[in-house]
DNA sequence: ATTACTGTACTATACGTATAATACAGCAAG
DNA sequence: CTTGCTGTATTATACGTATAGTACAGTAAT
């Protein structure tokens, strides 16, 4: 199926954002071979130019590699992986509570709701 | 000075952000009167008419009203600021929370790092 | 009435992004 | 060797955004 992407930000923005995700989270496993760009283009029901430019932009992170004629692999590095999770988790939670504060809502509620809101989602 | 404007989105929906904020957190008081397109435009260091189209955009939700020929002026309807000061810290959480979950961080996880990183902001 | 301030409107230019349509080099399997 | 798959490169078109420069109608104060 189509990703879920929206026109408020560029495409290969948002298609590097998930394919990190899908690393960090191990949908995609060290080593392991990506679809090819056509493939995911297809998938993404995306312009095979948009990935390609998504996936070039990826290389830079060092979390891909790509092998010219035979794809591009996930790499091994599970350390730095992991250090790449931790670093995207603190900018996420940083971005979060400086816009939150720009709200006026100070940590202590911002808190409450947040735990008030994933027991609502439990339930 | 100039407001603290990034080029990965566009610099009016920034803009709109911003006030929305202002008048959330109470920067801007209910019924206090907006500096003119142009003064605002020199502030953000930004051209007026980007500041324009913002502050036009932003009439849509109800929080400023123009004058045509005296001004902006932040609504007065207290409940309305109130209710789009919920409505946005929701929404907030919600899309923090989905991006935290994929990258495979159960909510427990993700309450735990944000109270650490609170508790590390205060020291 | 003139002056100075409002919001608003319009044209033109420049840049990034997205898409479409091709093309090519390198590798592997038939 | 040919076929089919890789990543990669190139050209053209279209659209949204940002800036610059200019203009105008309405209001208030002088």
């Amino acid at each position: 199926m189509a990703w879920k992407l929206d026109s408020e930000r560029p495409i290969y923005t948002q298609i590097i954002e998930r394919v990190v995700a899908g690393i960090i989270s191990g949908t995609y496993q060290p080593g392991e071979k990506l679809p090819s760009v056509r493939e995911l283009a297809a998938e993404a029901a995306v312009n095979p130019n948009t990935m390609q430019k998504a996936l070039s932009e990826l290389e830079r992170t060092g979390l891909v590699k790509s092998q010219r004629t035979s794809g591009r692999f996930i790499t091994e590095d599970t350390g730095l992986i992991n250090s790449k999770k931790s670093e995207l988790a603190k900018k996420e939670i940083k971005v979060f509570l400086e816009k939150m504060e720009s709200m006026g809502l100070d940590p202590e509620e911002i808190e409450n709701y947040i735990h008030e809101y994933i027991k609502e989602e439990e339930a």
